[in-house]
RNA sequence: GGAGAGGUGGCUGAGUGGUUUAAGGCGCACGCCUGGAAAGCGUGAGUGGGCUUAUACCCCACCGGGGGUUCGAAUCCCCCCCUCUCCGCCA
């Protein structure tokens, strides 16, 4: 959420950068600005209401207490006036108030000021290119085909169990897939100083507003109910990153300036409705409803924030590069930045069975849009609370990387070398049909 | 899911309608004292918001959350959440 001290004091600088995302949401300041305006006017007028209020009660106390009842009882008549003054107030201030915030969530965070100017991914400045295409001196196969010779994914049956959308990894698929995800978490714990915690798959509402994904895109989470209670419907939502959960592990709290940085790695699925997106179409495992990711949030403090956000990349970057896959690191452009996020990059790896790159990672920092909409601070040297920076990276999603790792190492006569750094956690150096 | 007990400031722990605009204790910060320290004494200290040049005053709100009763609610009433104990169910 945006600070409301910064949309009244510089409202044209707020309206400058959410024009830059190109969706029209600085037209929504001057009716934040309008309604706060009037939040304030009623909210002076209570308060000294209240404040007549409580200096009277307090003299109807002495009164009773020197037994003036008379007088205490002419006293109660005046106060309840001023009572019924402050219920009829307060819910008009409560009104505005509610109106103001229901706008303020619904805002995006403002893009960083290093970040490119454009509208839409095809202005996304490349930044830079890591290794190069691999030449197979034969026609590479698809992941699709690759996964049904060697079995990995039973794609039919994924279908019949839940629908399209929804993958049956198999035998060494199932296996590849677990190796990865305990490979990836192993690395970012012993190499790069992040601290594994599993989270919940399941979490309530103020998370998912807490970083941003309600109350904007409801419409893409999967909401869960509890038994037969239809009224407990949309409780808790399937997380449709580790973010949601770990991002708010310390919601609501007040950090001391040496407990940060905080740096969590997480495994988790994740889980994701896409309604209104045109189907999940793509055939195969580059868009489906349920993915595995292992993600990397950050809070820290915000002069180190973009410090930490490249080396967040770096670390998501040392993943791909040990598995010998050829990517591309790009910086948003401020049309095509997430909701929540200052400045993201993502990692794009080459998939020469696609013969295009595949997103893989999104590495995000959030500033203090996302401390400031679940309320967690820290206290600075001068003893003063600020809200820290949140960062979020994938480090990296599956399905993705396992579509490019097939397609990059596979050999001509259909099997797919398995890169070193792997084969501990696999239990094998190749995949053979 | 059922029964019971609880949820108060950094911690502990009083407080069942009005000098509590939260006692006392511990811990904390600063000062006095001291050669230095401890003890002792004194002062201060929470969060959010409004007003403001101001992190100075002043004001409002906050005793798990939300409603209600009342001139006045930590205190009384209702709903919800969480924790603990026991039972049931269950991996």
């Amino acid at each position: 959420m945006l600070d409301i001290k910064l949309v009244r004091d510089r409202a044209d600088h707020v309206r400058e950068r959410l024009a830059t995302r190109g969706a029209g949401d600085e037209t929504k300041i001057d009716e934040v600005l309008a309604l706060d305006a009037e939040l304030r006017t009623a909210l002076s007028e209570v308060e000294g209401l209240k404040a007549r209020r409580n200096a009277a009660s307090k003299e109807i106390g002495a009164l009773m207490g020197q037994k003036k009842l008379t007088e205490a009882e002419a006293r109660k008549g005046e106060v309840r006036e001023i009572g019924d003054r402050i219920t009829a107030l307060d819910r008009q201030r409560a009104e505005l108030e509610a109106r103001r915030d229901e706008i303020l969530l619904q805002l995006p965070n403002l893009p960083h000021a290093s970040v490119a100017l454009g509208r839409t991914a095809e202005e996304n400045p490349v930044i830079r290119t890591w290794g190069t295409p691999v030449q197979h001196p034969f026609k590479p196969k698809s992941h699709v085909e690759l996964c049904e010779k060697l079995r990995l994914v039973d794609f039919a049956r994924g279908a019949k169990l839940s629908g399209s959308g929804f993958l049956l990894y198999t035998g060494w698929g199932a296996r590849l897939e677990r190796a990865l995800i305990q490979y990836m978490l192993d690395l970012h714990v012993r190499e790069h100083g992040f601290t594994e915690v599993s989270p919940p798959y399941l979490v309530a509402e103020h998370c998912m507003v807490g970083v941003g994904q309600f109350p904007k895109f409801r419409d893409q989470a999967y909401a869960a109910r509890e038994g037969l209670d239809d009224s407990s419907l949309g409780r808790l939502y399937l997380v449709p990153t580790a973010e949601a959960p770990v991002a708010n592990i310390h919601r609501e709290e007040i950090l001391a300036a040496d407990q940060l940085p905080v740096r969590y790695v997480a495994y988790s699925p994740c889980f994701r409705a896409e309604a209104g997106a045109a189907g999940v179409g793509t055939r195969g495992m580059i868009r489906v409803h349920q993915f595995d990711k292992v993600e990397l949030i950050k809070i820290v403090k915000p002069e180190d924030g973009y410090a930490e956000l490249e080396a967040m990349v770096g670390n998501a970057e040392r993943i791909l590069q040990s598995l010998g896959l050829h990517y591309r690191v790009i910086n948003l452009c401020t049309g095509d930045m997430g909701f929540a996020s200052a400045k993201t990059y993502d990692l794009e790896l080459w998939a020469p069975g696609q013969g295009g790159w595949l997103e893989v990672s999104s590495c995000s920092n959030c500033e203090d849009f996302q401390a400031r909409r679940m309320q967690l601070r820290y206290k600075d040297a001068e003893g003063h609370n600020r809200f820290p920076h949140i960062l979020n990276g994938s480090g990296t999603a599956l399905a993705r990387l396992f579509v490019t790792l097939l397609e990059t190492h596979q050999q001509e006569d259909g099997s797919v070398v398995i890169p070193e750094p792997l084969r501990a956690y696999l239990g094998t150096d190749r995949l053979v049909p």
